[in-house]
DNA sequence: TTGCAAAAAGACCGATCGGTCTTAATGCTG
DNA sequence: CAGCATTAAGACCGATCGGTCTTTTTGCAA
């Protein structure tokens, strides 16, 4: 039982790339035999079926995600080092790091829309769950006297999120960094402007 | 001749939603005689495969959403109200106008990232015109002085419309428009501090 | 109305899909 | 090191994929 569920880990570790770039519906077995080396048996002998093994990648894509995030949170004092640090992350994200392929979220969700509720749900959750920890960034700031009180912090929220999901979107359509640090930028300033005095 | 054209325009626009929804790669054939009512025979005599097919329908919902931004910039007057009218028609995008399943560009991009180049090709330059047209209305205003002269065009484009694609994109997650509107909000205000003055 | 060309039908094709199952190899344990 | 359980291999399966081609139907024009 050991050795099995080492190598099942391996499996999601080696595919994780994999699907995040080719998309969890689109990539095929015959794709996860060849980045695994693995063959069918190999591979069935852990997972029931093509789509609990693409959850289970999504999943642990989205762990990588959530460590990176922590990860960086760390490093910022203020809740406006906090944003600042999120914002960054995005041009990490868009360039590959923690998984290749961007953002692992807007690439499922949009892959699974009409097509793979499963999954799709999976992608909800994991929206909730960001929003989740950039509204509690901004709810911070408010309470502490950081930001302004009459800051909406909901609203600002999405408006976060839809930038940095955009962002790494437009990045994804061109060869370089340039709308990206464009949001970088413009984000930076319009947090500036949320400063209590 | 004749009825053959029609028959061809039908076909694009019968399945114009349905490759928007399910995707442009994902769709098959048997999900366009569905859709159509047509055989392989009926099909095939107008296409020459399903990868011409399903670019011409991107084309087609392209050309939907671009002849929908003329239309609703024609009623606006002022570039803020232009810019203004064009977030208002984010929502519209989100809710299937004027083809259903969102924004084709980021649907296409998206899924064609890493699978299917030659749409992924066709989605970056339709990013490139919808990156144009928003930068010729900011630059618009920059000369005739309704805005700020200090202005940044070319990192505010990326901005808008990295919001918009985001925000898009949220919806599309949830069943509601919250993060839309939260966006229309946030982005509306921010448009009227570039006033000069 | 007849005849020809365009259009649509649908049988057919090989390839590949996800998935199963038997067999062989491997690894752990007594 | 013997024997059993786990793990991996790989032949095999039916379904479906995109695509082809012959045949039938349809529509238009003389």
């Amino acid at each position: 039982m050991r050795k099995g569920e080492a190598t099942k880990q391996k499996i999601i570790e080696q595919t994780s790339g994999l699907f995040n770039t080719k998309g969890y519906y689109t990539t095929t077995l015959s794709d996860v035999m060849a980045a695994t080396g693995l063959k069918k048996g190999g591979i069935y002998n852990h997972f029931s079926s093509k789509e609990e093994l693409s959850l289970e990648v999504f999943r642990y894509n989205l762990t990588l995600l959530s460590q990176e995030i922590s990860r960086v949170l760390k490093g910022a004092e203020s809740c406006e080092e906090q944003l600042a640090t999120l914002i960054t992350l995005g041009l990490q994200v868009s360039q590959g790091t923690p998984v290749a392929g961007g953002c692992p979220i807007l690439n499922a969700g949009v892959e699974a829309d009409g097509n793979y509720e499963p999954l799709k749900e999976e992608a909800r959750k994991a929206v909730k769950g960001l929003k989740k920890r950039i509204s509690s960034i901004l709810a911070n700031g408010v309470a502490s006297g950081e930001f302004k009180a009459s800051l909406k912090v909901d609203e600002l929220t999405d408006f976060f999120l839809s930038s940095l999901e955009g962002a790494i979107f437009l990045t994804k359509m061109e060869a370089n960094n340039k709308s990206m640090q464009s949001v970088i930028g413009t984000l930076r300033d319009y947090i500036k402007s949320l400063r209590n005095i």
